[in-house]
RNA sequence: CGCGGGGUAGAGCAGCCUGGUAGCUCGUUUGGCUCAUAACCAAAAGGUCGUUGGUUCAAAUCCAACCCCCGCAACCA
């Protein structure tokens, strides 16, 4: 059996976690989860991306010491990921001293493929940053924060080559070597590795001073692509430790504006390494609000924060996992999440657990342990990621049951003394409702373990407050 | 001709690859039930599948053209 390893991307810390990030943690939890019920052994990578001149600027403006805010900042996200129940096995933060020194040993390793060029292009001084020729042109040529022209500047920066490796990429990406999901930003992928030029590793000291220092060259410091993306396997240990147990990466789930450089400039390093390239890509959407993409400037920004106190974890995680679509952008409106959670949570899911297990009290059942496993659809639709599929299946034997319990009406059975009939259906409904739990159990970890403790403890008692209460 | 996604019942979506009586969820209406969180179950109403043309015995599904939304094209997840 080989080994399996899931990452996420690692946020930026210079703000509060998105909705965004928030689908990258949830699918790679349901799928590790998946993982690990059906016997595989993985590792699961999560983390903080914590260098360059936004996260300096920020620290500054805020008045606060650099390390204390990038602390304070990655401990954020490190505590939002476990009031989803996400756990990861392993969470680098990209200033770990580990990190660093790993990072300069893979820039010395990637050195053949790493020349040093001028770049020239537009500068604002107060900005401290180089802006677009289309910027430029917007702003007629004055940066409208600082009020100054920009002008014409060119400093020293490495580049990788991506040249170096385009075809050995093409290659892995259509022999299935590396496969991206969904199909279609596959062909985005190769369309776009044509078109790409060789990449800027590196900016001078003078301009960006909080990140790692380019090994040979102290005046130098590694722009975010090395010192970011290498995470995935400084994590593992690389290059101290042989990373081949859980590397090449069983999947790495990205949002679709980062897959380009996981497509591109990761696969170009790894091959400059000599390493495998990652066994799947998988691409997610964006969430839309009202049909609205997310913006401050609208003011429509959802904070998954106040997704989560609203009906709590489960429902949060239902509706990302269930109603979100895993690849394409999909739409949050909160009376959209309201009502899965009233309807179905609640209705469904809450209403069949509280009736089965009042059924089963009522009429005294010793409940035997049955052992329970993924029906091959369920695994059939996991495998190939389509985890709104595999939840619905888990989903429809809730709604079976439900049917069930209307079709035998234990009520009557019990009535009229047919003690065997009764014991017969009812240890059947609960053989049924653990199953239907057993698949749920990756996407909703807590409501899951509650259900089991129910229907498994010595006597089944149903919950002294319903499990989903309604809220309207 | 920049790239891509989408246009299917009141709403949200599946089906399209591998043509053959149009399906799911919510909502609406009616009936049933009482174990349950005014929950559950059954039935009904509701669609010329964006437009036009083509291929075919047969097209939501394949082909062509066009119209309309929406993303990306910039380290704003």
């Amino acid at each position: 059996m080989t080994k399996k390893y899931i990452t996420t991307a690692i946020p930026y810390v210079n703000g509060n976690p998105h909705v965004g990030h928030t689908m990258d943690y949830l699918l790679s939890d349901a799928y590790y989860r998946y993982l690990k019920l059906s016997g595989e052994e993985a590792r699961f990578q999560s983390g903080t991306d914590e260098h360059g001149n936004k996260i300096f600027h920020k620290a500054l403006d805020s008045k606060k010491d650099i390390n204390e805010y990038i602390d304070e900042n990655s401990q954020k996200f490190r505590d939002f990921i476990q009031k989803l129940d996400v756990y990861p096995t392993d969470f680098i933060r990209t200033s770990d001293k580990d990190h660093e020194r790993r990072c300069k040993e893979i820039w010395k390793k990637l050195e053949p493929h790493i020349y040093s060029a001028e770049y020239e292009g537009w500068y604002c001084e107060g900005c401290e940053r180089f802006v677009t020729e289309k910027e430029v042109e917007e702003n007629n040529g004055i940066c409208p924060d600082h009020q100054k022209s920009y002008e014409k500047l060119s400093e020293k920066n490495y580049y990788l080559r991506i040249s170096d490796f385009k075809e050995k990429i093409r290659k892995a990406i259509e022999t299935g070597e590396m496969k991206i999901l969904p199909d279609f930003r596959e062909k985005e992928m190769l369309k776009l590795l044509d078109e790409s030029p060789d990449v800027s590793v590196s900016r001078p000291k003078k301009n960006l001073s909080w990140g790692i220092t380019v090994p040979n060259d102290d005046s130098q410091v590694m722009y975010v692509w090395i010192d970011a993306l290498s995470n995935y396997i400084t994590v593992l240990g690389y290059p101290d430790n042989d990373i081949s147990d859980f590397w090449p990466a069983t999947v790495q789930f990205v949002g679709k504006d980062i897959l380009r450089f996981h497509a591109i400039i990761w696969p170009a390093m790894l091959l400059g390494l000599g390493l495998p390239l990652p066994k799947l890509l998988h691409s997610h959407g964006f969430i839309n609000v009202n049909g609205q993409k997310m913006s401050k400037s609208i003011g429509n920004v959802v904070d998954p924060i106040d997704v989560l106190e609203r009906h709590g974890v489960n429902a949060l995680r239902y509706f990302f996992l269930r109603h979100v679509d895993n690849f394409v952008d999909s739409d949050f409106t909160w009376e959209k999440f309201d009502s899965a959670y009233n309807n179905e949570l609640a209705n469904d899911l809450g209403n069949l657990v509280q009736r089965l297990a009042t059924l089963c009290s009522k009429n005294n059942l010793s409940y035997k342990t049955k052992e329970t496993k993924f029906s091959p659809v369920y695994v059939e639709a996991m495998n190939n990621f389509k985890f709104n599929e595999a939840f619905e299946h888990a989903w429809t034997h809730v709604q079976n049951l439900n049917k069930k319990i209307d079709e035998e009406k234990p009520w009557e059975l019990a009535k009229n003394g047919e003690t065997e009939k009764l014991e017969k259906a009812l240890s059947e409904l609960v053989d049924g409702i653990l199953h239907a739990n057993f698949e749920l159990s990756p996407f909703l970890p807590d409501a899951t373990e509650k259900i089991k403790d129910i229907f498994l403890g010595e006597k089944i008692l149903p919950p002294k407050t319903p499990l989903f209460p309604k809220e309207r």
